[in-house]
DNA sequence: CATTTCACCTGGTGGC
DNA sequence: TGCCACCAGGTGAAAT
């Protein structure tokens, strides 16, 4: 569920409660693994960092992780040196929230770290899409997502992702390895902002239309930022609070109600899989 | 290769 | 109330 707006709020709550706290303990559930790294070995790897930033990238939550203990030089945390990284996916219901230690453990709760300060940091996934991954930097290179960040790509780099494809333009805006942190939601919202239906061929977009799409998305996601994200059943920040975007919506799950600009009722279709809205008079 | 489809999960909703 | 079909923010493997 949770597309870039939802995963920047999560990471910077996150941030904001956790940076320089030392990790002492890390606990992962047994049973069906949502995990990268096997939980044993993901848990014995945590304890003992200390966390230096948490940012997002794409739809990944990266926490940047040096061991703990004294650094020669300098105490301030920007100097050390990033050993390590803990990457947090959501998939589609993962939630990662700052606790105290007595605020009871939600059902599907699959990871729980300890952090010195007393607060916990825990990763809670009903349908377990999500995904967590340790990565030693000694042994592996950092995090990085394959896609383009839709928030700062310029209109050439832009233009280029989309060139002679023949798939749907809500399919491509989907694929993450061409641009990052996109998903359902805010796929179909620049789309309808920029005028686009859907299923137009991406190859086959004029470069206004483009154009149009690529200030459209940057709109579209730095305003639901602003907002909070998109809370449609169950998305929540780190400390558990919805967001407000979902009441800008002007296509997403309004099928049959009126379009905000022309009154036309929106329809739903299937593409790449996806359910679709948007306007068939504002949308060509 | 590029593109499409489907399985992976649990839970909520609405129809009968 | 219960049962069932269908739907859900994502992705990656398998099929085409």
């Amino acid at each position: 569920m949770p597309e870039l707006p939802e995963v920047e709020t999560i990471a910077r709550g996150v941030d904001a409660r956790v940076r320089g706290d030392r990790i002492v303990d890390a606990w992962f559930s047994r049973h069906p693994e949502p995990f990268k790294t096997p939980a044993g070995r993901q848990a014995r790897a945590l304890a003992g960092h200390r966390i230096l930033a948490v940012h997002r990238t794409g739809k990944h939550i990266v926490c940047e992780l040096a061991p703990d203990g004294p650094v020669a030089g300098s105490h301030r945390l920007e100097q050390k040196a990033v050993s390590a990284q803990w990457i947090v996916h959501l998939g589609m219901t993962g939630r990662l929230l700052v606790t105290t230690p007595d605020a009871p453990i939600a059902p599907h709760t699959h990871a729980r770290l300890t952090l010195h300060s007393g607060k916990e940091l825990r990763f809670v996934d009903p349908r377990r899409f999500g995904r967590l991954e340790f990565r030693d930097l000694a042994r592996t290179a950092g995090f990085e997502s394959p896609g383009a960040e839709p928030l700062t790509i310029g209109p050439n780099e832009f233009a280029a992702l989309f060139r002679s494809r023949k798939l749907a333009i809500k399919a491509a805006l989907l694929n993450q390895s061409l641009l990052a942190g996109v998903g359902n939601i805010y796929a179909d919202e620049s789309l309808f902002h920029a005028g686009i239906r859907p299923r137009r061929n991406a190859g086959r977009l004029t470069s206004t239309e483009l154009e149009k799409l690529r200030l459209a998305l940057r709109e579209v996601l730095s305003h639901a930022i602003r907002l909070g994200g998109s809370s449609v059943s169950d998305y929540v920040d780190a400390e558990g609070v919805r967001g407000f975007f979902q009441l800008e919506h002007c296509v997403y799950q309004r099928t049959d109600e009126p379009c905000r600009i022309c009154g036309t009722r929106i329809r739903r279709i299937v593409v790449a899989g996806r359910s679709t809205h948007y306007c068939p008079r504002c949308q060509r």
